[in-house]
DNA sequence: ACACCATTTGTAAGCGCTTACATCAACAAT
DNA sequence: ATTGTTGATGTAAGCGCTTACAAATGGTGT
């Protein structure tokens, strides 16, 4: 008391047990290998000094680190929260930790979180999204480290991925309003730039129009960053066009809330002047008002998946295989018929 | 090519530099401790093998991570997204790496998250509240890992902590409220149980009856988990009430989210029926309709602050100044005057 | 020319842990 | 008694890095 001491080590551990480091390790990570009697003396010792292993020695003798990181685009919104979460839960329940760090959208920064989480030992890394350059994989091979796509799904891709088809998804609920009678449609995506995610949902709008014999060169297209002012403010240019869509679908449910609070507070009704649809089926979906129809993503069922797949790849019981994730329609309020007398 | 070459140490750069490890190591750390010619070689050999350190050896080594951990209750709504995103954006800047787990708002789960991220080499750790075992601060001590506790102000505890005092900023909304006329006030709380922020915003409630010589036990008082599932499920208990309170007076905006929805299910009219306060200002609360009364806090101030003190803890230049920082009151459109007709 | 200093670089000792291998004890089979 | 076998434990060599200290180098001032 009164003297400041500093963290035990195993050393000290094994000291306090009267055996060796060796088997203070082995108690510690195998302990079916130490009879039981030496055990109960070294767990003793263990309790009683407050002992807890320094992690940075342990990954460097041990080149494991059971740890996964992942890298996603934003926390900012809730887009990612929900199935970062599930992932999580899976991965502890196998005995994995998670590092999250997030690139805002920026592919330099992404780069650099990845050579980051690798440095410090990540076992596997879960990634947002195809589109990145190639020697970032390179450099992941070369360590070593497997990684897993998700929010995304291509059987094309030599990269295996745990995620849904962004285009037919879309597509889907694409086909829905054109089934509802809109012509003049209009669309808020996210950037494309380097988001084969929002590429693929616009592409999936451009498909469902062509499919119907509309020509998908009259899409009215907005790109904007994934947020809510964006999305307002997006929603306020497409009012001042004349005519007026009478739909307006949006990249993801954010800019959809965004474009429903600027309807509002230009007094234009949802459904009723401008239907708008979103992507996602996060909480604020349910929230808003009218509510919004939107495709509903698996979020949870994608991230559990997800990490089940990715501890497999790290544990070489896997060479990496794809998931698709189905997703669903979720109508409720904000697509009707459109009125064309506006 | 084609060789799987394992990824490059110290030593090969060192080897194909032509210089000692310690040189390369000073190239990294301290370039200015190098002669430029000497320099420049090592960093063309860094890039051209694609050399990143080992984080775990240079941990070990230096005894500094240059890393930060945070424990947040939950990731699951915006609650703490804003505030650490501003922390995490400060900490880059000064050039320390964020490590953020959830504990689900579980004590013991937290207690798990700190030891691990102490074992990591956590320079110093962000704690959310100052309601924990008081062996955890023994822990930390003995450590000597410095920590910093948000989201609460409290010049009495002898923990440093950069926040706002809950009980005031709930105190001068349910002022208003009180003031606007109500007298039945009803109150969906978050779980106090070990939550500091919780308690004192309850408090906040009753010290604001008080003074204004209401009986504070006439309060009406719902705890549950900070969801907004949870805020519809009790708003739609306070509903089935006899008399009915004027005014609902929520936690945090992700509960007064959920009474709205509930409100708008049950066809019950916000204001103009029973009014509806949240807490913290979230993006949420401007996108539900009507727009939340609530109490704004400076999540982004809250979180750069926190990372300068914290910093300057680890680094020794702070013993760890407590910050206080001033919530203001955003009055929108769910707060109005009680109409006792109902 | 010399000692003296500052600057640059090298040498090597750890940091706390895991694990291959060596050792040892106890017991069974011969 | 001897040998072999098995299981528990100890020994010690790293893992890749930092850094105290030593050594070498190249001026200065005298």
């Amino acid at each position: 008391m009164g003297k400041t001491r500093s963290a035990p080590t195993l050393n000290d551990v094994a000291k306090a047990a009267g055996v060796s480091t060796a088997t203070v390790s082995r108690c510690l990570n195998s302990p079916e290998q130490v009879i039981e009697a030496t055990r109960e003396r070294v767990m003793h010792a263990v309790e009683s000094l407050g002992y807890t292993p320094n992690f940075a020695a342990r990954v460097m003798a041990a080149k494991r680190s059971f740890t996964i990181g992942a890298i996603i685009p934003t926390m900012d919104n809730a887009i990612f929260a929900r199935g970062l979460q599930a992932f999580q839960d899976q991965l502890r329940e196998d005995g994995y930790t998670l590092l999250v760090s997030s690139s805002a959208y920026d592919p330099a920064a992404e780069r650099e979180q990845i050579r980051t989480l690798v440095a410090r030992g990540a076992d596997g890394l879960l990634l947002i999204g195809h589109e990145r350059d190639a020697d970032i994989y390179a450099y992941l091979e070369c360590h070593q480290v497997p990684s897993l796509i998700a929010w995304s799904y291509d059987p094309e891709a030599q990269r295996p991925s745990v995620g849904f088809s962004n285009t037919s998804a879309m597509g889907e609920l694409a086909r829905s309003v054109i089934a509802a009678g809109h012509r003049r449609i209009a669309m808020i995506s996210g950037v494309t730039q380097g988001n084969d995610r929002a590429k693929s949902r616009v592409e999936g709008v451009r498909q469902a129009m062509e499919a119907d014999g509309l020509d998908s060169a009259t899409l009215t297209l907005i790109e904007t960053p994934y947020e809510i002012d964006m999305g307002a403010e997006a929603f306020g240019r497409l009012m001042a066009l004349a005519p007026r869509p009478t739909v307006v679908m949006c990249g993801n449910d954010v800019l959809a809330a965004g474009a429903l609070r600027e309807a509002h507070r230009l007094g234009i009704q949802v459904p009723e002047q401008v239907s708008v649809t979103g992507f996602d089926d996060i909480e604020l979906a349910g929230i808003v008002s009218p509510a919004l129809t939107t495709v509903h993503v698996p979020h949870r069922e994608m991230g559990r998946k997800a990490a089940l797949e990715l501890t497999a790849m790290v544990e070489g019981k896997s060479e990496g295989r794809s998931v698709c994730i189905n997703t669903k329609l979720v109508i409720r309020h904000s697509l009707a018929e459109p009125s064309y007398c506006s």
